[in-house]
DNA sequence: CGAAACCGTTAAGCTGAACTGATGCTCGAC
DNA sequence: GTCGAGCATCAGTTCAGCTTAACGGTTTCG
């Protein structure tokens, strides 16, 4: 019988690309990766991996049985959910991944609301960068993750993840005069000359803010690098600059800042190991994230 | 994650009752089988069997992992097949379980055939008792199973087999004396007084033989026991009694025996490992079944 | 073009999980 | 009551799988 702690590491291989990112992924060193690896190809008959120069790749065949591994991984997923149903009680740790806008504006009420509901789940945050959600939530670091999409930046479909919509909010040109122009290009053309407050590079925002103004036919002149929403807001109120915020970032804006609506949104979703939606804690906490936007 | 080997020990569980037939039908110790299932409950948190005197019986959420189980190790066996199909070449040992009639009537010409189609597969038959099937299929002892139900003795459904049809053949009387009445129950009824000759006890033929005799209205009074039809028909030739026989355990019938068709019916099929329908070797012995059976 | 960094594999040694065998307990049958 | 069947527990042992260390090949950079 095909050795099911094997497949995932060959999952992972499929998602990452290199052994030794796998290896660091589910903290095993790499030796141990390519031996179960070994193990899995002589044990199911045919070569599944391709040394290519230095690194490795996935034949047909391997590509074939990652498929099933998902589904295997997907069924093992749901049992354990449907088993932590039936104890009923609720207790024990929930590992949720956020984003830095979402653990301040969302998770705050979304924990005491969750406190409330259920006092004996024990909820622990992680503020991890949305590029290593999936990986975290595939190898168990994570049960539950907040994850947003811009448009302009759609999030990559994820075979081993499931997400449902928690919020869908317009985007924010922040300024410190009326916006002017119809529509969003026309509004943000207007300040084409303003220096601009984006977020750290790297990051989805910095990517959104980016784009947002290439697709309205200029390149952001950047002069800050800030993450932190309301301190961007603080900023602009000063006339350090313009920049895009999400309407969570958005409250309570300081004195002199305009801020124009624009029809670009962004989408926060809850992501989850695929057949853990049934998982009661995940229930209760989606439950308690929504209550928590309203 | 739950460890799928101790889920296919509680699988086990679920079709055998008690856990030294578990241990037994995967040829380990019970102490083994009650450490491992100790384990699985640990890690599930929730008690999947009941201790019920001196046997264990499973609660529902032990049913309601077994059906999880289920579908796990039902998808590990089309990896496996597909895996199986990707390898090409086709070499390998089937092992084969069948009741003795079908080894004798259909695997003689079925194993030429396959040998002619697939001279590297390695073919092993063990003759097995069809109550035996089931379990030695689920553990991986036999890939591919000859079984048969009779009108009276429908076969039970296997959550973890699958099978296709094979053989649908006419019952014959067998007498040395020309059959009366129209219809099973009135040729039956002819015989009622004869001594009949069965197979032994315990087998699905002999439970076969006596519900049609009680269907028809009473009960046969045997003299002999016998599995072997080509001597079953030649003890009907020497006056020793009447029996019920197969199309396939008919033919050439012995001088002076008369064989009247009923309408009553028996089913032959080839049961395999859910998920393993896929696999090449299967495919390849079913086909050779069929072409052995015209 | 050489050196360094990176990646994957292999060999050797060690740890812990899991199996065996022995023992004890409980329940049910005779 | 006694015996046997069945499960749990404990101690001992074995082996799979991990880590460490060393090696060979490939890519990149000075």
């Amino acid at each position: 019988m095909l050795d099911v702690r094997r497949l995932r590491l060959l999952r992972e291989l499929a998602y990452r690309g290199t052994i030794a990112a796998v290896a660091e992924a589910l903290t095993f060193t790499p030796s141990a990766v390519s031996q179960q690896l070994a193990a899995l190809e002589r044990e199911a008959g045919v070569a599944l991996l391709e040394r290519t120069g230095r690194r490795v790749a996935l034949t047909p065949a391997g590509v074939a049985l990652v498929r099933h591994a998902e589904a295997v991984l997907e069924r093992l997923e749901q049992a354990a959910a449907e088993l932590a149903a039936a104890k009923g009680d609720l207790s024990g740790t929930v590992r949720i991944g956020a984003f830095p806008t979402a653990t301040r504006a969302i998770l705050p009420s979304a924990l005491a609301a969750l406190a409330r509901t259920h006092p004996g789940l024990d909820p622990m945050v992680d503020e991890v960068d949305p590029a290593e959600v999936a990986p975290r939530l595939r190898a168990g670091e994570l049960d539950v993750a907040l994850v947003h999409e811009y448009d302009f930046v759609p999030a990559e479909p994820d075979l081993a993840l499931d997400a449902v919509p928690l919020l869908d909010e317009p985007m924010y040109l922040a300024t410190i005069r009326p916006g002017g122009g119809e529509g969003d290009a026309a509004t943000l053309l207007a300040c084409r000359d303003a220096p601009w407050i984006v977020s750290t590079p790297g990051t989805l925002c910095h990517v959104m803010a980016v784009r947002a103004c290439q697709a309205a036919g200029f390149s952001p002149r950047v002069r800050h690098h800030i993450d932190d929403f309301a301190t961007v807001l603080a900023m602009v109120a000063v006339g350090q600059g313009v920049a895009l915020v999400p309407e969570l970032g958005a409250a309570d804006p300081p004195e002199g800042v305009t801020l124009t609506a624009l029809s670009m949104r962004r989408r926060t979703r809850v992501a989850f190991r695929r057949g853990a939606g049934g998982h009661p804690a995940v229930v209760a906490l989606i439950a308690a994230l929504r209550s928590a936007v309203r």
